[in-house]
DNA sequence: CACCAGGATGTTT
DNA sequence: AAACATCATGGT
């Protein structure tokens, strides 16, 4: 057991973190949560200021949590409305995660149209079919399957996992990265908009997805993904109803809005869709300037 | 039982 | 460019 103490104006909140639907093989098991992360399996929890681990080490805890991001500042940055402002004050510590790049990938090309607690449950039937087991007591864990062991493995053992017509877009994605070792690195060391261009090519992938893996596995802070709950969001609160609202205006309304931590402003939206989108009072719109390119 | 879900793709206007 | 149908499956 090896701990870290967060320093008083580092907050970071582990159940938000965790549970808000940015990472799928978390559990939590009373205060503990458990998940594999890697080839590692970690159990972590937190009190008050202390994080008790197992699992790995507190480079890694750190780097996966990014305990080092000035959460603080990034807050003030994109706390530019009545919104965003309540969604902060209620998700106060909830921090985006640095996910491996596969598994992030592909769990969110299996994520599409589907909802959390399904695509929690396909992607543990997922590293149950093509995973490997991980040592450990108990009962038996498995890693994230590699890309080639989905691309080359038994493809008739795809269909347990009830991807329905994901499936094959995972498969040929699979087979593309497989045969690219290469991909994160170059992707890693583009700039936002190149590195979309690049993961738009994959079958599965589309702006929300690429969005998606920007984010959360290739740091790039200002990509702001558009789901069906982040669409509302900005359609009750902040742009009306008035056209269409068609992905790129909202994705790029983010970025012109938050700035260059908008990805922040989307993840604090959306773990809070649940008390914005309640209150349907009108009226309680914030006023924006749209610039219409 | 309806309706919806961290949408993408291919086709039609 | 924008609207549309379709896709398979499970949650609520």
């Amino acid at each position: 057991m090896v701990s870290i103490t967060l320093r008083k104006n580092q907050p970071f909140n582990l159940d938000l973190t965790l549970s808000c639907g940015q990472v799928f093989r978390w559990e939590k098991d009373g205060r503990i949560w458990r998940g594999v992360v890697g080839d590692s399996c970690i159990s972590i929890q937190q009190r008050g200021r202390v994080l008790s681990f197992r699992g790995a080490k507190p480079e890694f805890i750190s780097r996966y949590f990014q305990l080092d991001e000035d959460l603080p500042g990034i807050l003030d940055s994109i706390d530019r409305d009545p919104v965003i402002h309540a969604a902060i004050s209620r998700c106060m510590g909830l921090r985006i995660i640095r996910q491996p790049a596969w598994e992030c990938l592909a769990s969110y090309v299996i994520a599409t149209y589907a909802n959390i607690p399904g695509i929690k449950r396909r992607i543990s039937k997922l590293c149950q079919c093509y995973g490997e087991p991980l040592p450990g007591p108990g009962i038996e864990i498995f890693s994230f399957p590699r890309a080639h062991s989905i691309a080359y493995q038994d493809p008739c053992r795809i269909s347990e996992c009830r991807l329905g017509y994901r499936a094959p877009y995972l498969l040929e994605t699979a087979t593309m990265i497989a045969g690219d070792p290469d991909w994160e690195e170059r992707i890693l060391e583009l700039p936002y908009e190149d590195a979309r261009k690049e993961l738009l090519h994959l079958k599965g992938v589309g702006k929300k997805v690429a969005d998606c893996v920007l984010l959360f596995a290739f740091g790039k802070k200002e990509s702001f993904p558009v789901d069906v709950w982040i669409q509302r969001i900005l359609e009750t609160r902040y742009l009306g109803t008035k056209p269409p609202s068609a992905y790129d205006r909202c994705s790029r309304f983010g970025r012109d809005h938050f700035g260059e931590y908008a990805g922040y402003a989307q993840e604090y939206l959306f773990c809070d869709r649940a008390a914005i989108t309640k209150n349907e009072m009108i009226g309680n719109q914030v006023p924006v300037s749209q610039p219409d390119r």
